[in-house]
DNA sequence: TGATTGATTGATACTAAATCTCAATACTTT
DNA sequence: AAAGTATTGAGATTTAGTATCAATCAATCA
């Protein structure tokens, strides 16, 4: 496993996204790195226009647009997740790079990665019974990770 | 069971929404009739600006607004779903009051029960895996149905 | 070290989705 | 028919997100 649960701290996720910007050619600017770090710092699934309010309007150190355009590579680069929302703006959550299944953590906001083919059992005798052709499909997953549990509260 | 799997069809959707709309004591206005009836020809899930394009522009029978609420107060009641969605706007699904899990027909557009219990199963070991403590969850399955696999193609 | 080069930034303008407002209209009831 | 209430819709407004492009910054090379 590329990474496995012990590793998936927001400390460790803030030191990834940097290596991984990095590799990628890309600059670890100032911008970025504030970026970076409120992300890191996040306690909670968080919008886009809560990373610009924080950033933007407070310290002037990050503008709109750059904003946008890290959270688009962050999640490009699967280091970032979009979740389903039933507002207008976009969630995001820390995520790592190949996972597909999530359990958000509405605690520590991290997403961490769930057993699929567990799921896909689970689902599989369902969608016999209906005779249902599946192509895709959205699990997500809300709650307190054990980590959350076990440090706090 | 509230809906009988063979009963969620779009026609009957449309009957039963309209009465629906009569038992809130809501009128079943000219406006109202056209949104319906597109909802329930759409082939599709669909978004609310797919519905102005075509009854306001088009037709000139119902306005954005009024298109809009009836959006608001068919979700609410539960006769629509939003699905998840990766870009900016909101799609919607037919659905059914009272449901949770739904699989998604991506070409009749019609969102039908999928058994609660069968997906609670299979997320149960991998939440204990992880020592996570589940408040909430969605999962969207998208497909094909077995009706419109059987009666086109 | 200083110049060069190209990535990066951010102020601003813009687009588009969704909401709000309120006078005009259409039902419903009496 | 009149009164009262729900509903509509044109347009203004808010807000999220995108596009532009000159100015700036960071990395490399001489």
């Amino acid at each position: 496993m590329a990474h496995p649960e012990s590793d998936q701290t927001p400390a460790h996720w803030r030191r990834r996204t940097e290596a991984a910007l990095r590799d990628a050619g890309l600059r670890c600017t100032f911008p970025r790195h504030a970026i970076l770090d409120w992300i890191a710092a996040a306690a909670a699934p968080f919008t886009a226009e809560q990373v610009v309010a924080a950033l933007e309007t407070q310290h002037g150190t990050s503008s709109r647009a750059t904003i946008y355009r890290l959270l688009d590579w962050l999640q490009a680069a699967g280091w970032l997740t979009r979740l389903y929302s039933d507002g207008t703006q976009h969630t995001y959550a820390r995520f790592w790079p190949g996972h597909h299944h999530i359990a958000v953590c509405l605690r520590c906001g991290s997403a961490t990665i769930m057993s699929e083919c567990h799921i896909e059992e689970g689902i599989r005798p369902a969608l016999a019974a209906l005779d249902f052709e599946l192509q895709g499909h959205v699990l997500e997953l809300y709650g307190v990770c054990g980590n959350c549990r076990t440090h706090s509260n």
